[in-house]
DNA sequence: ACATCTAATGCTACAATGTTGCATCAAATC
DNA sequence: GATTTGATGCAACATTGTAGCATTAGATGT
């Protein structure tokens, strides 16, 4: 289980989840699913794959892609836009799910910052309906700050 | 480096600003330049290059990314996520403009929202140091959201 | 346990976006 | 006008994400 604690919805194991969409517990599904709970930040694809590679599911961009894309579709995961130009995905743990993020521009890691809110009212020109807010902040991070002159890339 | 030339809205020159960082004035970053103060939103490349393309320049992707990069390395644009994969440039107005961005999920579109402040100092855990903020807001704009009420939502 | 039905997978091929190397051109300077 | 060097244009490549289609395997009924 993850050290962060997964609040609301959780011991929820990964073949609940899938269930309860009615979707079909695949080994891709579960696997996926139980990487990003076990990740203490958002996965990219790329990630995702080396992560799954060690296990006994086969491991082909384009299953992993509809998997994620499923999951998102579902509302059981989440996609984040983050810095570069691939998308990272992370688990949303019950309605409460609206932290911000912090992309280091160094090592370019994307951190999860649980206590650090979206935006929640902004005022918007009439006739723009809000769905959902992206914050990201990006910086160094503690890691990358401290060892600023070392220039250590990822 | 000298202080940015206060680009004001439209009257700072495109040759001002290019001339100030000590680029060479030509006339793909003369014309980059003029059509981001021109238009209403940030463009991504390939709106920038349709824009273009009844310009005199040449039309060749590669020096258009090579342009943008350089005026965003120079601080007279700047990069913005938005919601797709491909990055969208704006003319940066002074350095405490940090505003927020709208993205319509119907018509893909990317709104500036000049009263919306990005996060103003968010505390972040010890040893991070914050550059930049980025906010984005994903939803209906005022076209979509009117055409897409009356019937069935996703 | 077996048969069946079809969602999910795993290919291949493709599209969109962005980058690198290098020869050539042209903006700034002399 | 000649020189110098940054900027351009072209080709080739890299990364990220999609589409089509035959096959596999998860769920279900018998």
């Amino acid at each position: 289980m993850p050290l962060h604690a997964p609040a609301a919805t959780t011991a929820a194991s990964a073949r609940e989840l899938i269930a309860a969409q009615g979707g079909r517990v695949t080994r891709t599904r579960v696997a996926v699913i139980e990487a990003l709970q076990r990740s203490a930040h958002p996965l990219s694809h790329d990630e995702l794959g080396a992560v799954l590679d060690g296990a006994d599911i086969a491991h082909d961009r384009v299953t992993l892609y509809r998997a994620l894309d499923w999951l998102v579709e579902q509302g059981i995961a989440q996609r984040i836009a983050g810095g570069e130009r691939a998308w990272r995905f992370e688990i949303r743990r019950g309605d409460d799910h609206r932290h911000a993020h912090f992309h280091c521009e160094r090592c370019g890691q994307i951190v999860c910052l649980e206590d650090v809110p979206t935006a929640s009212a902004p005022h918007l020109p009439a006739g723009f309906e809000l769905e959902r807010a992206e914050l990201v902040l990006h910086g160094a991070c503690a890691d990358c700050g401290r060892a600023a002159a070392k220039g250590s890339a990822r």
